[in-house]
DNA sequence: AGCACTGTTGGATA
DNA sequence: ATATCCAACAGTGC
């Protein structure tokens, strides 16, 4: 489920693999994955370029060529990256970069919920997608963010994954931030003083950086963090009370009606 | 066999 | 303007 550290994760891996070798070839074997382009023009962008940086903005990894316009993907809820010197395909490749000297570069995802296009305006394609601001830029601070939500009525919850409000998080790593935070998932955003504030925002920066840290493998977050009881109605890994799971804005929430207030 | 569930986005609806 | 709901997608489990 890539949120904001996975693909993190997906950049730190794209950059060790892929970074400065020529893209002899371009496939796509399924070409609905591509937003607003077809197959044909799409490979006439990359032949013959490289990727020579890449850079993250909530759950999108943009990838900039030698020259423009940069490759856009983002992963859905399963997709991937997959690097390999191997003729062999993983099962759902959706695109695949072939560089000289044998290696290929293949996004992956199996439920096409993804998206790969370009674009030759990394800020315009921010702003026609109405993104806020990446949940782990410097420049944000928890007044800043506090004044972003101002105004609404909705469930803390919900708002923190609203992308155009704050980029990056999404229903995983929401129910672990507001578990940090001890703060209840249905509280509404109106209802939360600057103290409640500032305990989300240090939350946010503490998990998600922790979850890059440990290459988002939720087996390797530390012992108290709900993530990895999440789904077994099993006890709090804080009080050892029974979790609990319920709905909130049509997504699974999974939080502590004891540590959460 | 058929349905619910999974998580993200975007578009429709209230 | 904001909030909620559903479709899209593929696979799994009941």
């Amino acid at each position: 489920m890539p949120e904001l550290p996975d693909v993190e994760c997906f950049k730190m891996y794209l950059d060790d693999t892929s970074l400065h070798q020529e893209i002899v070839a371009t496939e796509v074997p399924d070409p609905g994955i591509l937003d607003g382009i077809s197959a044909r023009p799409f490979q006439m962008c990359l032949q013959g370029e490289s990727m020579e940086a890449t850079s993250r903005h909530g759950k999108f990894l943009f990838v900039h060529l030698k020259s423009p316009p940069c490759l856009v993907l983002h992963f859905g809820m399963t997709g991937y990256l997959d690097y390999a010197r191997s003729n062999e395909l993983p099962k759902h490749a959706r695109v695949v970069f072939r560089f000289a000297g044998n290696g290929r570069l293949a996004y992956v995802c199996q439920r096409k919920l993804g998206r790969v296009t370009i674009t030759d305006d990394r800020e315009a394609f921010l702003q026609s997608h109405q993104l806020g601001p990446d949940a782990l830029d410097e420049q944000l601070t928890d007044r800043g963010l506090a004044e972003r939500f101002a105004g609404r009525r909705s469930a803390i919850k919900s708002a923190m994954m609203d992308q155009s409000m704050l980029a990056g998080v999404g229903n995983i790593y929401a129910d672990e931030i507001l578990f940090q935070a001890g703060i209840a998932p249905h509280r509404r955003v109106f209802e939360l003083d600057d103290q409640a504030w500032r305990t989300i925002f240090r939350a946010m920066h503490r998990v998600l950086q922790t979850a890059i840290r440990k290459g988002a493998e939720v087996s390797r977050f530390p012992p108290t963090y709900l993530l990895r009881r999440r789904g077994q109605d099993g006890p709090c890994p804080k009080c050892n009370r029974q979790l609990k799971t319920t709905r909130l804005g049509g997504r699974r929430t999974c939080f502590c009606p004891h540590c959460q207030q």
